[in-house]
DNA sequence: ATAAATAGTTGGCGCTACACAGACGATCCT
DNA sequence: AGGATCGTCTGTGTAGCGCCAACTATTTAT
């Protein structure tokens, strides 16, 4: 298990990543919708039970969003009470947003409607590959982007 | 390797998914301008590519568009000779979407250019590692959601 | 042979997500 | 005091995409 003639020179997985999102994304919205969630909304709350409590600017970094657009996703996530907008003692310009316990409870139930869902876009994996899937995702994602200096230092665009 | 404690009750992948992707695809979209193509592009050329000659609603279904968003689609595909549309001797109704030579080669450049964005976003992740979630991404999205009769059998909905 | 169904195309309408810009209050740092 | 920063609000523009309707070419059913 040593000297595979692995090539994964083009074995990128953006696209599948974006086709797999899209049909997760489809079912997701129907399913979530009884709850008053959208993806998007799932996708905060589950950025933020990982994260704890963050400002919203590093929010906004970590999804990689607008921070204006940030505001009104909050706005929708507190109106509900699945999240919580505090001041902070440290720099009282800053919001520290966390998850409520209602947000965490809601998150969980919205993922346990999903199960369904995941059932018919991962179909051809098994438990444990999906556990493996799972794992593999949910580091990539909980480590911010281009923070390492590696992306600066090369840049060979020779394949 | 039979009663193990896993439990992946909440191990909902979507969310991360969604995430993962909208960081892939908001990398890619400007890695992929100066070739002339966008995430979606590349998503059709990727299945089309595994799928062989399909018609454009096995493609409309496989990609889970609206068919009349698959015409512009492959309209602009084809305007860059990257897909041919030929009609099927069997049913000359429909269009057999092929791939092109200029299209595989094209889709290749594409992948290659993509591999600095994916370094970005998969970083936490070793090469090896890499392989298994681009293994596990492509045998779930070379497999037709709902297709096997299980989503119509049990709906339990009891987490 | 005639009717009905199907594949693709075109055009248009409307909604949603989002980026972006401008202006503002509150607050921090010099 | 003055400038930078965080969050908020508002408005504008654009892109993706679903959906409806009409039309042609073709197949299939009666």
């Amino acid at each position: 298990m040593s000297a595979l003639p692995l090539d994964p020179s083009e074995h990128r997985s953006g696209a599948l990543l974006d086709h797999l999102a899209r049909r997760m994304r489809l079912r997701a919205e129907s399913v979530l919708a009884p709850l008053g969630l959208r993806p998007r909304h799932l996708v905060a709350l589950t950025v933020l039970r990982a994260g704890g409590g963050t400002s919203q600017q590093a929010l906004a970094s970590t999804l990689e969003m607008d921070s204006t657009n940030i505001v009104g996703l909050l706005n929708d996530l507190e109106a509900k009470d699945l999240v919580e907008r505090r001041r902070s003692p440290q720099d009282r310009r800053r919001h520290v947003v966390e998850l409520t316990e209602d947000g965490a409870k809601r998150l969980k139930e919205a993922e346990c409607a999903l199960a369904g869902a995941e059932d018919e876009v991962f179909g051809a994996l098994e438990p444990a590959e999906r556990e493996t899937l799972y794992e593999l995702l949910r580091r990539a994602a909980t480590t911010t982007p281009i923070s390492c200096g590696e992306a600066l230092i090369e840049e060979p665009d020779a394949c």
